[in-house]
DNA sequence: TAAAAAACATACCAAAAGGTCAAGTTTTTG
DNA sequence: CAAAAACTTGACCTTTTGGTATGTTTTTTA
């Protein structure tokens, strides 16, 4: 009868529930969203959402990865091969990007960490922590080469971090002081060159 | 019977309550938080909470209140007469001061933003507005003047904002990346100076 | 010190929400 | 094309939770 696309049912069901999921997850918190309104959000009765996910905290676990799996993708390289010049206006430009393109991952992010990284714990200390103190030696390495400036490399990528993922996770309030409804694809462009430019002067690279 | 202290009861308990509020909202968001858990925690029985505090909501509303009054005090000022370098190295203290001493408003702050500034709306739409365009006008001046490098006031002021608060919302992360228990007083100069140093070099007032 | 006001506490209720069940329907497979 | 697997769904059950009702104790006040 129904006109079915080639792909997998449940494919298409667990893709609706996910992004339905990480809507409610952001604007409700775990708690607040409830299963009945992931599905109300997803056009689908509740039993079927659980029937796909044996329960919320599969949901939510589920988006967890989901996000993760995003922030790896968008976290950028910092390669030592770049200098740290080129390799900085990478970091940075994806980051930006991710932040503008990606903005409920970010927000998804946030919110775990904020509230004690429940669900992360194990993430930031194995992952993380080494991901930080690899690039922090190859800024090291700059340093000593007396290609850069002496700063201190891990303030430089919380600095970074920070900056751009203000513009996913504050992107309320940053649309409402500048009285916008939306981002424009300019934005990425004026907040890159930016930020980019305060940086590299910061680290005496420009 | 019981020693009490001249001040009054009413006052203690309140605070005693908000504080263990804040701490659960924090933690388990407004949702997730119960009033039984807000009252465990504030070691006082669920109905006397409720005595003192219609309703969930209205424990809520006033946490917020005391989130933003606190805000209204650290966020600092940024004065024509102090310059742009001073000011700006004013600005940065405080806003780091503020993230280190007080952690919890900026969370509290920072989830009721990420999820939509429900109950913020018009104090961004208002006072935050207007304080950003305030002081993008006394950069813009320094800039007309020749005081100051060209570069945008408004993200100047996201730039600070952002960096500066990761310090209290993501104070899990970075603690756990840098494999420390907790915050020190050291933290407190060493942020700072490193934020002032790249931030006032970034605007070439260094 | 007695009456009034404030604070405390137990028991209870109705609504909401997570999750199960069982009976159906559709799709796939051999 | 028939059997099996996958999917759909309404009804139901149990626990949690916000909030109330009511009565008691403590503190203040006149």
């Amino acid at each position: 009868m129904k006109n079915n696309k080639p792909q997998k049912i449940r494919a298409i069901s667990t893709d609706k529930i996910l992004k339905a999921a990480q809507d409610e997850f952001i604007l409700q918190g775990y708690k607040g969203a409830t299963v009945q309104s992931i599905a109300d959000s997803a056009r689908l009765p509740k039993a079927n959402v659980l029937y796909y996910f044996k329960n919320k905290e599969n949901i939510y676990h589920a988006v967890l990865e989901q996000t993760l799996n995003m922030w790896d993708e968008g976290i950028g390289d910092i390669l030592p091969e770049d200098g740290p010049k080129l390799a900085i206006e990478k970091f940075i430009r994806s980051k930006v990007a991710m932040s503008f393109n990606n903005p409920k991952a970010s927000k998804i992010y946030a919110m775990e960490i904020i509230q004690g990284a429940q669900h992360l714990k194990g993430y930031a200390r194995t992952y993380l922590r080494q991901w930080v103190r690899d690039k922090a030696k190859v800024f090291q390495c700059w340093i000593d080469n007396g290609e850069m400036h002496e700063v201190d490399p891990v303030s430089l990528i919380f600095l970074i971090w920070s900056s751009t993922q203000h513009y996913a996770d504050f992107d309320n309030q940053i649309l409402t002081i500048m009285n916008r409804a939306d981002y424009e694809t300019d934005d990425i462009e004026h907040v890159t060159n930016f930020l980019t430019d305060i940086i590299l002067r910061g680290c005496k690279l420009k």
